[in-house]
DNA sequence: GTCTATATGCGGATAGAC
DNA sequence: GTCTATCCGCATATAGAC
């Protein structure tokens, strides 16, 4: 038996700082997502991402400025997504906008942390970073998608109602309500299979 | 200086168990509305009751039972609310159901409370009762106002985006910045004022 | 009905070893 | 780069007086 074998086993696997950093991030955005700001705790996210606690709160200063960088990096990841989109083309743009969105899913907690950041607003320096990056994604939508007012609205108000959706959890109740499935049919008009797939796969975790 | 004066001082102002409870709801709402489930302590909910931590744990049981009381009372004004527009008549339903929408905000962090709540679907216990009360109004729409799927889901998208922007304060930017300003206006067709308003008298509170 | 005092547990953060 | 041990503060909840 190699050493490998044997510090796999006893594992300190040291990695270059921006590795973990990455991996610590992904970790962080599927608890916060789930539990929120508040909810989530350090241990928590150690735990997901295999390191210890102390480890995370000394890689990032503190639990908030953790947050911070999760909720900037998922905006990152929603621009960069609508910007490949827009760059495949002008046709369609508002369902391809939205089919990228709703693909933001598999990323766990992506949306869910930022809309547990929107909720925050009162929040001193939580607040500031939420409205700011909800603004940014509507000046893409403006500037750049080129959507009126209007579009750009109905586009923020099926984005908003998609994450509640999810953050409800309403996809537990589709074989079981009626009124949901018939909810999540119509919110969902395509990508409900995504949906339905991905709830089941964190049931499965929980 | 008499008694009464006395004990004006050193308050301890019996009252019903009923209005007590009614108070500290009210308060409740007011800081999970603010700060969510986890966020909120007792202690906080306790002093805008006036009233002692104890007391308020002592009268719900616990936090948990606290925040459920909450929410389902803000189902009860919701859909208390949206019964009274139906009674008034069936001309532009869908106007006037958005705008007792919008009325809600004067019940401080009523609709904030429940999106919290929304967001909190994972939760074993907080969960089911989220989901139960989403469909519920969801119930409402299309059994009681009579909407189809498509317009009853996009009212809730309407209702979801006011919610979200309130929550983040948006109209904290609406001065500063242009797009604030402008997406408030697309999203409030009229009732603007209101939310202005709301958001100078809790930027005063805090 | 309401308070004061307090027990208890948990979570964020720090110190320091390896 | 990563861990173990641990401190400290805060928040929920309990006990019991008034």
């Amino acid at each position: 038996m190699s050493n490998a074998a044997v510090s796999e086993h006893q594992p300190i696997p040291r990695m270059k700082s921006e590795d973990r950093r990455e991996l610590i991030l992904e970790a962080a955005t599927g608890v916060f997502g789930q539990y929120g700001y508040y909810g989530a705790t350090t241990d928590q996210i150690a735990r997901a991402a295999g390191v210890s606690q102390p480890y995370v709160v000394r890689m990032f200063g503190t639990k908030e400025r953790l947050f911070i960088e999760v909720i900037e990096r998922a905006l990152v990841f929603i621009l960069r997504s609508f910007r490949a989109v827009l760059a495949e083309g002008d046709q369609d743009l508002r369902a391809r906008l939205g089919s990228a969105y709703v693909e933001l899913l598999r990323q766990r907690g992506l949306l869910l942390s930022l809309m547990h950041s929107f909720v925050l607003g009162g929040d001193p320096v939580i607040g500031p970073r939420a409205r700011q990056g909800f603004l940014e994604v509507y000046a893409f939508l403006r500037d750049e998608a080129g959507f009126g007012p209007d579009d750009a609205n109905r586009f923020l108000e099926g984005g908003m109602l998609l994450n509640t959706l999810v953050g409800l959890r309403m996809s537990d109740e589709f074989e079981t309500s009626d009124a949901a499935n018939e909810m999540l049919c119509a919110a969902l008009p395509q990508k409900l299979d995504l949906l339905l797939e991905l709830g089941k796969s964190q049931q499965a975790d929980a």
